[in-house]
DNA sequence: GCCGCTATTGGACCTTGGGCCAATAGGCCG
DNA sequence: CGGCCTATTGGCCCAAGGTCCAATAGCGGC
């Protein structure tokens, strides 16, 4: 939760587009950082971001564009929303981009306000991610101590079953549904069967094959 | 979860695209119906739409425009993807366009495989949405039936808490606590607190001051 | 004033959940 | 082979949830 300063990372070809993006990005009081390509970039950036980042990056490149670096990036474990800025983008560039996330598609010669904006943006749109995915990573973690059993029961309350019902349907006795259902509680640091829903759905698992009730 | 055939409205004030493309669809094997302006179909399609369904509309037109037609529905019932065409339409028109959910915009002349592709897509999109539109209503509807108090217990209740500190909670007793318990589950035709949990988180309905396991 | 809805409470009774202590059995590792 | 972990079960007991029946009180409407 600590405050990091948020991290601008301008990656461009044109060495003179890069110093002044950083001077802007610097100037507004961001921490910021160039790059000339976008290999050179991934091959800094390798590991996830842990703190609040965002990507302004040229289209057209030599080596790997704007876009490939985004397609690489949404595999990979430092993903952060990009803004796009080009000097003779096109509109399926601008589409495609759009449509894999990206926070905008700015076109030279563009408005520093307008920049700074998207930046803003893109800064907290990463904050929520990141916040987000924390929360998930921490639920995943504690469900990974859990033993395959306890996967089981636990896949089974959250589906409201009584115990005796999972009892029923994993063929063992109450009693030991019982001892299970507490260690899933504790291992999940979970209060009560309301809590241990919502982290579940929180982090994506799934119930056991549950009749909803709605259709 | 009638297999309604989708329909595809298409919005152009050149009426030979509009013909064309109403031909288009129509051989794909989806309803269509043609407006010349955004006027025009927003007067014909007042209703939330039914079944699945998307837009494919101009950018540029007499009248209101095809963003503007989006930013209309966007807050109206009749909301679906849009699929934005233009022959001259500029990035940041496009960028607008995206950032709003369009499904995607393509330049004249387009492929018309390209058109289908979307228009494919932004069924699919919309067919989700529908599903998980009637979900909400019908958990929505259900918490309509509620009193107040019976509101205040359960948003009480989805946090796990005893009915004993639910009711030191809300300065009743115990007993009265378990009386709206059952009504809520009843009224709101959930068989277990678990699955209340889910069904409320899903209308995104908000548990009372509730500590969360996880910061 | 009577009726219906809602909120509230009481009591009796049964079912469930959960904690504590203890024990057996299989598998893995040093 | 003796620990250690996991799964399993037993008994005992208490707390909490759920159900049925019943009753009082306030409030708006006919």
């Amino acid at each position: 939760m600590s405050p990091a300063t948020p991290v601008v990372f301008i990656v461009d070809d044109d060495p003179s587009i890069c110093r002044s993006l950083l001077r802007l990005v610097r100037q507004t009081g961001f921490e910021g950082h160039s790059y000339g390509s976008a290999e050179e970039f991934i091959e800094v950036q390798k590991g996830p971001l842990m703190r609040p980042a965002c990507l302004v990056v040229d289209l057209q490149m030599p080596g790997l564009s704007g876009l490939e670096l985004q397609q690489h990036l949404q595999q990979g474990a430092a993903r952060c929303p990009m803004i796009f800025i080009s000097g003779n983008g096109d509109i399926p560039s601008t589409v495609r981009a759009m449509k894999h996330g990206a926070v905008t598609f700015l076109t030279k010669p563009f408005d520093n306000a307008d920049l700074l904006r998207a930046i803003g943006e893109a800064l907290e749109r990463h904050r929520a991610e990141l916040s987000s995915d924390r929360q998930v990573r921490q639920v995943r973690d504690r469900m990974a101590e859990l033993t395959e059993r306890e996967l089981q029961v636990m896949s089974w309350v959250i589906t409201g079953a009584l115990n005796k019902q999972i009892a029923a349907e994993l063929d063992i006795v109450e009693k030991t549904v019982k001892v299970h259902r507490a260690r899933v509680l504790e291992k999940m640091q979970a209060q009560s069967v309301a809590e241990l829903v919502r982290l579940c759905s929180l982090a994506g698992f799934a119930a056991a094959t549950s009749g909803s009730a709605v259709d």
